[in-house]
DNA sequence: CCTGGACATAGATAGGTGTCAAATTAGAGG
DNA sequence: CCTCTAATTTGACACCTATCTATGTCCAGG
């Protein structure tokens, strides 16, 4: 992995592999995961999903959103509820908006059963 | 590549954070990636995924698979086809029974785009 | 060339899902 | 209180999907 002598350490890597690869889902386990795949499952709430994630100050009111879609306001309030109720953002009202920001952890999670690598750093010894 | 003591670079770290927080997702880019998203999000096919990938030799005949479910052969041969019609999974007949192994750049794909840190080394500048 | 087993395909059906128009709730500002 | 705007909820509809049974295909062994 590194090159001559230089002393590279990795840190929290994850050796072994995906915890879908590592030993196999139980019926339970899949059945609670499931959901959470489905809700990004749409192009429409994985466009919404990096929309919230990019905007400035990390969250985004409807009105934001609604803007960059063909579709109509209650088609992305469904969809933001969909998001909501999976766990995958939160929401609060400020006067006449309502904000929507993403949950890192609930994304990363996913993240992590699908990829090899969980690394949290890397550091010259 | 590397010299001697030079300043360490990370090589493709998400230094960022995903791809998905990192810019917003075009609409092309979010409907060609809804798919292979809902080719996962469903229990039965998580479960064979998991299945397929922890089988010893990372491959697994259907036999091996049905046997796991209570659902009919039909309907596992359905998920698979799902499976590999998204590219997550392949196959290849040996004799009287059909193989299937996963795709793991497929998987991981998935994963990197979810997940904060894709790392994949680190060299000397 | 049959037979049996492994697996896929076809067809049918119940339930789920994305979308819109219309109606509803909630706050801001006269 | 009234009205305007932001956003959600409701109800309807077309479409998709997970599952089954029944049937077809492919291969190995007698």
């Amino acid at each position: 992995m590194s090159k001559q002598g230089l002393p590279l350490v990795d840190v929290a890597v994850g050796e072994c592999c995906a915890p879908l690869v590592c030993e196999p889902l139980n019926a339970a386990e899949a059945e609670e995961l499931a959901p959470l795949f489905k809700a990004i499952a749409d192009p429409a709430r994985l466009r919404l999903l990096s929309l919230i994630a990019c905007h400035e100050g990390g969250e985004a009111c409807v009105c934001d959103l609604t803007a960059a879609f063909e579709l109509t306001a209650p088609t992305i309030s469904h969809h933001l509820k969909v998001l909501k109720q999976a766990g995958l953002i939160d929401s609060q009202r400020r006067g006449t908006w309502i904000y929507y920001w993403i949950n890192p952890a609930a994304l990363q999670r996913l993240s992590a059963i699908l990829g090899p690598r969980q690394i949290t750093g890397m550091v010259p010894a």
